[in-house]
RNA sequence: GGUCGCGUAGCUCAGUUGGAUAGAGCACCUGCCUUCUAAGCAGGCGGUCGAAGGUUCGAAUCCUUCCGCGAUCACCA
């Protein structure tokens, strides 16, 4: 099955020739869906070809059209209005595309593997503090992207950075080591991240406390935080912890384990999974050793004072520092030697892609130039895929302000109101008690999936805790129930429709379910080229709106005719199944009762 | 200050490479459950697309200037 507007293209570009006697080519030929409001289902824009016609839209339209129909066994009519010219197909080419779309197991994807490898970084969280609602967005777009570009044909490597060494990490363990009296996740029945999540705000109290004391008795501020008992001991903490100090090493092991534990149960609920963990305990060494050669090489420079600088003065950005004057390594050191691993594990790779906040957008752009001036060709296949903030209505979350709206927290939120919504509209009593959990967590889970991958990935976006995210109109759970409203069709049905025959006409609702199932391997092609699940999400909706609209309006079990009959179950099945592998792309469950 | 991004209905968001009367949802108001699930459908209200110029047959979309908001420019991550 080709594309259509392929086709009318192909088609109207011979009309042009025959009547006007003028050459354009096909994809000079302006086509766009038709609006609701007119008959038909694709559109030519007519306007642009007055100059080859040297009529009126008008009459340019009326010529075309009447060619076109003429020449084409699929096209039914067309109609004109300004320079608008509308085309209509014949019932029997949507019943037959029909047809042929549910012979397709796998309707709207690419055969597997034809695209070559991409690995997609997502969440890499700090091991400081537990995950928030700005990490949900961050993880439900890299997974969702990694589920895209599979159905667009590509491998998938799915991986994520684990920001496990540096101060931010030995302040909890000093936290914890000096006031935790031994506590542990399992003495206090605390999440294992929620656990040490604790003790990086104990550390901030406690050293506040210090400061102030400080200031008090006559310090500035700046030489009291710098001085302040607790941060020293932090810092010799962090010391120690890269001289590879026993004792050290093993209270970091055993709270990061901690930390490993409670993120797992996050991504667990969350329904997502990686292939690969990338810790930067593991990569810095790795970057340390590549900017060190590159002195030599004369791609980096050093200071006298001994810190090692890139100069990208040249190339339109600034100049970075790569080594502290004290050989440490900084966060692009890291990522310089993430980046170059991850090639050394995948030399096979044709992209890398980074979701990370666009926050981050000038970091990369000079990670990627450096990469390049380092001599790697694929420099070139890195991309940042950077999205927006999502704000509160007073602004930016901020960890240290408690201002953050905490990832476990939102999530059982959501499934506890769906556990209310849905006792309440009170369908469901005959199921059985694990199946109504199970629903009452992919419907929580798919509001809030669908709440942060419907708005575009690069606006920020905003989150008001007062009004809690929706159940009604444009969410997750009203795709859910189109579908399961389709399959207590189906169910009623009885059998699985899989070919009709095509003797009656369909209509207006019909005819829109038909253009728009046909429009969905497109979607995906969209949705993956551009790194945006929001185009399908909005799609979907789009698809189950219409149904929804066909489904109020016709009967499917009491159809005219028996043919209508079978064949507004399969397009019913169609719709469903569209709806299913398209809510799966963005990482929804969509349930068979609802 | 330099660089980048954003500004569409009261609120949250769509709006393909410039095309028809700028669309949804929420909120508010009307109708519709003896017929396949009313988490729904049908309809109403609501817009000088931040402002002003420009290009074009045609601009929310492209260009310029201005206003407002945000991010970033660290020997932080």
């Amino acid at each position: 099955m080709g594309k259509i507007e392929t086709q009318i293209q192909e088609l109207a570009s011979k009309g042009v020739k025959e009547i006007f006697n003028a050459d354009l080519k096909p994809e000079e030929i302006q086509i766009q869906n038709t609006r609701k409001e007119f008959e038909g289902e694709f559109t030519i824009v007519t306007f642009p070809l007055t100059k080859l016609s040297a009529k009126s839209p008008e009459e340019t339209g009326n010529a075309l059209g009447q060619y076109m129909v003429g020449n084409s066994e699929d096209l039914e009519s067309f109609s004109v209005v300004k320079g608008f010219l509308n085309l209509k197909f014949r019932s029997v080419y949507w019943v037959d595309r029909l047809n042929k779309m549910l012979t397709k197991n796998r309707f709207g994807f690419r055969d597997k593997k034809t695209k070559g490898l991409v690995m997609v970084e997502y969440s890499s969280p700090n091991t400081n503090k537990p995950l928030h609602l700005g990490h949900l967005r961050n993880i439900f777009l890299g997974y969702s992207v990694s589920k895209i570009l599979e159905a667009y044909g590509h491998t998938v490597k799915r991986v994520q950075i684990i920001n496990d060494r540096g101060i931010h990490i030995c302040k909890s363990m000093l936290a914890w080591q000096k006031f935790g009296e031994g506590e542990t996740p399992r003495s206090t029945s605390l999440k294992g991240d929620h656990f040490v999540g604790k003790y990086y705000i104990v550390f901030n109290n406690k050293y506040k406390e210090q400061v102030a004391k400080m200031v008090e008795k006559g310090m500035s501020q700046e030489d009291a935080e710098d001085q302040a008992p607790l941060m020293r001991e932090a810092r010799e903490m962090l010391k120690k912890w890269e001289a590879k100090d026993p004792q050290v090493y093993k209270l970091w092991e055993t709270m990061n384990e901690w930390v490993y534990d409670g993120f797992n149960r996050t991504y667990e609920r969350m329904g997502v999974r990686f292939d690969k963990l990338y810790y930067e305990s593991n990569t810095w060494t790795v970057g340390k050793k590549i900017a060190l050669e590159a002195v030599d090489s004369g791609v980096f420079n050093k200071q006298d004072d001994g810190s090692v600088w890139v100069d990208l003065t040249n190339d339109g950005l600034d100049k970075k520092l790569i080594l502290r004057k004290d050989g440490t390594a900084v966060y692009m050191t890291q990522d310089i030697g993430t980046a170059i691993l991850r090639y050394h594990d995948f030399p096979e790779l044709t992209k890398l892609v980074y979701t990370v906040g666009n926050e981050q957008e000038y970091h990369f752009q000079v990670l990627f130039k450096i990469l390049e001036k380092l001599g790697h060709k694929w420099a070139k296949d890195c991309y940042h895929l950077s999205y927006g903030m999502v704000e509160l209505p007073e602004g930016k979350m901020k960890s240290r302000e408690g201002t953050v709206v905490d990832a476990d927290e939102i999530m059982e939120t959501m499934v506890h109101s769906a556990e209310t919504i849905t006792t309440e509209l009170g369908k469901l009593e005959d199921m059985q008690r694990a199946e109504k959990r199970k629903l009452f967590e992919d419907i929580g889970m798919a509001a809030l999936k669908y709440f942060l991958l419907r708005v575009d990935p690069k606006k920020n976006m905003l989150f008001d805790p007062k009004e809690s995210i929706d159940f009604n109109g444009h969410t997750g759970p009203f795709i859910q129930y189109s579908y399961a409203r389709i399959q207590s069709v189906l169910r009623s049905y009885g059998s699985i429709p899989m070919y009709f025959e095509k003797d009656f006409e369909i209509n207006e609702h019909e005819r829109a379910l038909q253009h728009k199932i046909y429009q969905y391997p497109y979607i995906i092609e969209s949705a993956a080229l551009e790194y945006n699940p929001a185009l399908l999400a909005n799609y979907i909706y789009d698809l189950a709106k219409d149904f929804a609209a066909f489904y109020q309006n016709h009967s499917i079990l009491q159809a005219e005719t028996e043919n209508i009959k079978e064949y507004r179950a399969g397009l019913a099945a169609a719709v469903g199944r569209v709806i299913e592998s398209g809510m799966e792309l963005i990482g929804i469950c969509v349930p068979n009762r609802m």
